[in-house]
DNA sequence: AGTAGATACTGACAAAAGTCATACTACCTA
DNA sequence: TAGGTAGTATGACTTTTGTCAGTATCTACT
């Protein structure tokens, strides 16, 4: 893990954070007080159970949100991309983290001290209501994923899964797109819920059927219409 | 829906709910700004897909939050009890609600005008924490719940759900604890995500087991232990 | 380039949960 | 009080998903 300096002003996640409404002074400040840090892949930002000691904000990378059942067995709760802000349940809950925090990929991320960024939501109400909206938007989508779970089978919730894949992660490249996320089989199932053999059948039926493609670790979707027709998606 | 009058300062819930640390002068304003409408069992507060225009505080009753796939299944995302607020969501993210509210009994509830709202939010940053609490809180027990979804079968999460209404909603009643919320098997069958027939099913196991009893529509926990031994919990 | 260890895949079978059909029960209302 | 309706319950069967065991493939490292 290295430490370097980066400048809020110029972090390329500027206009989306949730401090992109700070003045440039407000902004200079949390530019003193934060500190960047390199983690490599598999890398934890922190456990289960641990107390929580501030606010992580990523600059690049993507980090998994997973917890473990008793018996072991993790779920993948949460992707976090850059801009989005991490560790804030805790924060404000006042409890130990629920979920552990892994570095997908390597990645950049800022790390602000709980007590200055106390302060600095009471100084700045614009903070609070960027973090709302943030934390508004995930529990849109967590409810959805409850919804889904209930309301679709495996293979509907996989086609789910590649299409919001799509969107977030999908590059366009020579008439295909590609997913900017590299996930081992086991991931995949951890997100769907299932166990990972059958994500892989489903994998391999959703490759016969020609909705998507693989080529080393990068997936591709090869066709967005086959895949919403597997997933009843209209 | 009958609308009435009730000072948020004597508000039964004024201990939890989010307006709790306004001063006098401030709650007086929210007092005159509000509305209190009656709602029937069965009354909905707002559809799926329609615009917010507020914020609704709960001051007694129950309200079910549910989404209905494309097929016509409807799945209980959260119950809201007295002191939560609900419709923020759409609040913050500007976008439709994405979920139905429905009375689960008679209830009051309070309404205060989205604008409103965001003045009085600008100007008292002690309810954006607050309702960050709340969202967080809330964010907790969905991310818990996705977990559970995969990590747990049905008899595990049934009888996780039976301990959290015995907390949530438990009285004392000799020697027993009654739960003091009324659902159809269907409503709990789309709490726990599994088709009626196999909730009642499995209540049936408990009830054998004498783990739950019932007298009518109202639901008892006969043995707490008996209950984590079929949830597995320790 | 060769090898160890992780990851991916496949098949056969087992277990869990869903579906459909049918019967029973409670409660509301005329 | 009878009759209807919504909710509850149970059995038989089907479908979906999980488990276990075995093999193939990839990847990192010397």
């Amino acid at each position: 893990m290295k430490t370097t300096k980066i400048d809020c002003e110029n972090c390329d996640n500027h206009g989306d954070s949730i401090f992109c409404e700070l003045e440039e002074l407000a902004l200079k400040e949390v530019s003193a007080q934060k500190i960047m840090n390199k983690y490599k892949k598999g890398q934890t930002l922190f456990h289960e159970g641990n107390p929580p000691y501030g606010l992580y904000c990523i600059n690049s990378g993507k980090i998994k949100l997973t917890k473990t059942s008793s018996e072991g067995k993790d779920s993948i709760i949460r992707i976090v991309s850059p801009g989005e802000v991490l560790g804030h349940r805790s924060l404000f809950s006042n409890d130990n983290y629920r979920a552990t925090a892994t570095a997908l990929e390597d990645s950049d991320i800022c790390f602000i001290d709980k007590k200055f960024i106390q302060k600095l939501i009471e100084q700045n109400p614009s903070i609070s209501l960027e973090l709302i909206g943030q934390l508004t938007k995930a529990m849109g989508m967590v409810e959805d994923k409850v919804a889904n779970f209930y309301q679709k089978n495996v293979r509907e919730r996989l086609a789910s899964l590649l299409l919001e894949f799509k969107d977030k992660y999908g590059v366009e490249e020579d008439g295909r797109i590609r997913l900017d996320i590299k996930l081992t089989r086991e991931e995949m199932a951890s997100i769907v819920g299932v166990a990972t053999e059958t994500l892989i059948r489903f994998m391999s039926e959703f490759k016969d059927e020609g909705a998507i493609s693989q080529k080393g670790k990068t997936m591709f979707v090869e066709s967005e219409e086959k895949l919403k027709e597997l997933g009843n998606i209209f």
